[in-house]
DNA sequence: TTTTGTTCTTGACACCGTCTAAATTTAAAA
DNA sequence: TTTTAAATTTAGACGGTGTCAAGAACAAAA
């Protein structure tokens, strides 16, 4: 795992506190999180950030493919530190979103849809998750 | 297409003259109208009826199965008069909506998914539409 | 009719995300 | 160094979305 600093240089983005206490987070997260989540858990490194720097941190390393959203929850967008395309599993229950491989799921009947021009997709599933021991 | 009042009786919701301006609408739309919406057009017939109002029996018609609320949109759910099994293509530059026949698409490997029991699944899809002569 | 209880409707409120203008920080120029 | 310019951050305001407590309308009972 490269850390904060290397990322947002190799992006050309210039690194600042308020940046490195968001992408440290985010990109580090295993779960969906909201802005809301992301800008509570960068104010415990950088108390005074802003919720329009971390709205803009967030845009910004979406732009550069270093994230992306994803339209999963009501209400408010998620950000997915995996960029790569992948499905997703929503919990009834508890809201949580699993990822699920790419290689999980094959999709057949898209080259079919005429007058639909498919640029990207993914399945999405709802319902409980087994209990595990 | 039976009228909003013999809908509403039969699923034993009490008519009002809000609650039929309502069903009037996105029972019969052909688009995925959002609350706001079908409060512009309710209106149109009933002027006073609320925005509470409109989101009590859209959540009420949604729990008698006749509508169902998808997550497609950043910022609002919509409001789905097709309440079968479909999946969803979403136009990137206008934002529109398309349903896609469930028997278009078919997902292989769902069965393989072990500590997810899935409920329900559907494949969306992103793009553009292509030009139709 | 009056009283009581239930259902329905609504205005007010909280939350999300964007925008703006001012303040701060950083960088470049003189 | 001092001055100027550019980039970044911030607080607060704003518009849009969805929920809630309280009042209005309605129905049942007395
Ligand atoms: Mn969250
Ligand atoms: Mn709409
Ligand atoms: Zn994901
Ligand atoms: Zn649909």
């Amino acid at each position: 795992m490269n850390d904060a600093l290397t990322i947002l240089r190799r992006c050309g983005i210039k690194p600042t506190p308020q940046r490195i206490a968001v992408v440290n987070y985010v990109l580090k997260s295993t779960t969906h999180p909201t802005a809301e989540d992301v800008l509570d858990h960068s104010r415990k490194k950088c108390p005074t950030v802003s919720r329009a720097t971390v709205y803009n941190t967030l845009n910004l390393l979406a732009a550069k493919g270093l994230l992306k959203t994803q339209v999963l929850k009501e209400g408010t967008v998620v950000f997915d530190p995996n960029a790569r395309q992948h499905h997703h599993f929503i919990d009834d229950d508890t809201g949580v979103i699993y990822d699920i491989p790419w290689s999980s799921l094959a999709v057949s009947g898209k080259e079919k849809l005429r007058d639909y021009e498919v640029r990207e997709y993914q399945v999405i599933l709802r319902g409980r998750r087994t209990k595990r021991k």
